[in-house]
DNA sequence: GCAAAAGTGTTCGGCGTACACCCATGA
DNA sequence: TCATGGGTGTACGCCGAACACTTTTGC
């Protein structure tokens, strides 16, 4: 571990992003080679890594989401912190974090960050590690605690896109309100009434539609719509709300 | 600092506190002894302390809670984690932190986390500093970032109790249905219409008459009320929503 | 009898919900 | 012409909001 690293902190960030069909997470592969086939393995973790010394959360979670996917400027959200002294106790835990020089003894307190990204702006392959997108439903198995890290990264979102509008993260700048629906629907894990959707979203000064429309489908063409931060910020009355069913 | 304390990580407690009237936290006074009177001081601070080695936030959270108010089994929720390098470095938090044998320069993360009590419950004289409760509406330059973290702690709990049945934490277990309105009224900031909060809290089964009225007030005694978290739990269609306003 | 808080009903508007068919485009 | 998603309107019920007077008790 590098010298001017904090061994007592480190930051796990939960990179959500959407692919027009479900909502993804971004993994790291983790594997250790080994000339003993039954300790080898191969999983796959959250993006983590440990602060700096004298780096504030926010800094060094955007640090670590700028060195494993390139990108600056991105929606992040701090949402739990993980301390319980067995967290990097599993057996497979120990063996790798020996491998990598650290002592799976010392408790290390893992702060969990969410961010929001639209998953063709990631370069996946930008990190040394390999790194791919996965189905959050179908996740298992992570290394560490990773699972329930996860989970209240997944309830924190849940929670946090019916109440404010994060949605517009995941997706391109430029977006049809049918990717909209389908994305609260994913992300939520629900089925929205199309004619209510639409109601809705168009009923808010802030989901403004475009004179363009989509190009390249092999169906009739969707309109375009952004969201103005700028309008919403100025028409909130503190009450975005987002709940269907 | 004792050895079996982790230096890097500590707690703070925003312990909120009702008084039928107004909404409380408890604080620590904070006071220096100097010969030379323009480097004494006497402020105060939440109750915070650094973790122990091995131990989990959890556990830290309501050890710390206890040693300062006598109390367990108590409403206790995590709600976040503070980290900037320069949180301790203010003038007063640098002399302070010397004279009980510490070094400012040392980042300390800590970890933020509201409990819920009924004020009458707590014997402020159990903790050997002395503790007091203060009107939220009134603290100020609290100690280190403590101002920063109650300001995050009442975010958390004002989210909290308009999703979850938390209000009855801050009451005896017997309580008039004006009790729980002033509470709600307290916590939000905002005047609610009886009637209408009347009608609401009768419509949750949750909360059952007793057959029992006040005593000792100088007007007309009002029924009592409890709390039944099984019915709560036995009724509840992930709905419930306290939103006055 | 007076002060102080308890307790009580109705009306209105808006919003969430359910529900089915025609339209425009590219292949 | 066919497949694919785009796009549209109405009716109903519930809930939140506004609003004022009578009742019970202790002093």
């Amino acid at each position: 571990m590098n010298e001017d690293t904090n061994p007592h902190i480190s930051i796990d960030c939960v990179i959500f992003g959407f692919d027009f069909e479900k909502l993804n997470v971004l993994l790291l592969e983790r594997r250790l080679e080994h000339e003993d086939p039954s300790i080898a393995f191969c999983d796959q973790s959250l993006v983590g890594q440990h602060i700096k010394l004298k780096e504030s959360l926010d800094d060094a979670a955007a640090r670590i989401l700028f060195e494993t996917t390139g990108l600056t400027n991105i929606y992040l959200e701090q949402f739990y912190a993980f301390g319980a002294p067995d967290r990097l106790n599993k057996e497979r835990a120990k063996i790798w974090l020996k491998s990598i020089g650290r002592d799976p003894a010392v408790q290390v307190i893992t702060i969990g960050y969410f961010s929001l990204v639209n998953t063709n702006t990631v370069q996946v392959s930008y990190n040394p590690r390999h790194a791919s997108w996965c189905d959050v439903k179908k996740v298992e198995n992570l290394a560490f605690d990773h699972d329930q890290i996860l989970k209240k990264g997944l309830e924190a979102l849940r929670l946090k896109i019916k109440s404010e509008p994060i949605a517009f993260e995941l997706l391109p700048q430029k977006f049809t309100l049918s990717q909209l629906q389908k994305l609260y629907e994913v992300v939520l894990d629900i089925n929205i009434d199309k004619r209510n959707f639409r109601k809705k979203a168009l009923q808010s000064d802030y989901i403004v539609a475009l004179s363009e429309k989509q190009k390249d489908v092999l169906h009739k063409p969707a309109q375009l719509f952004m969201f103005s931060r700028e309008i919403y910020k100025a028409t909130k009355k503190e009450d975005f709300s987002f709940n269907f069913k």
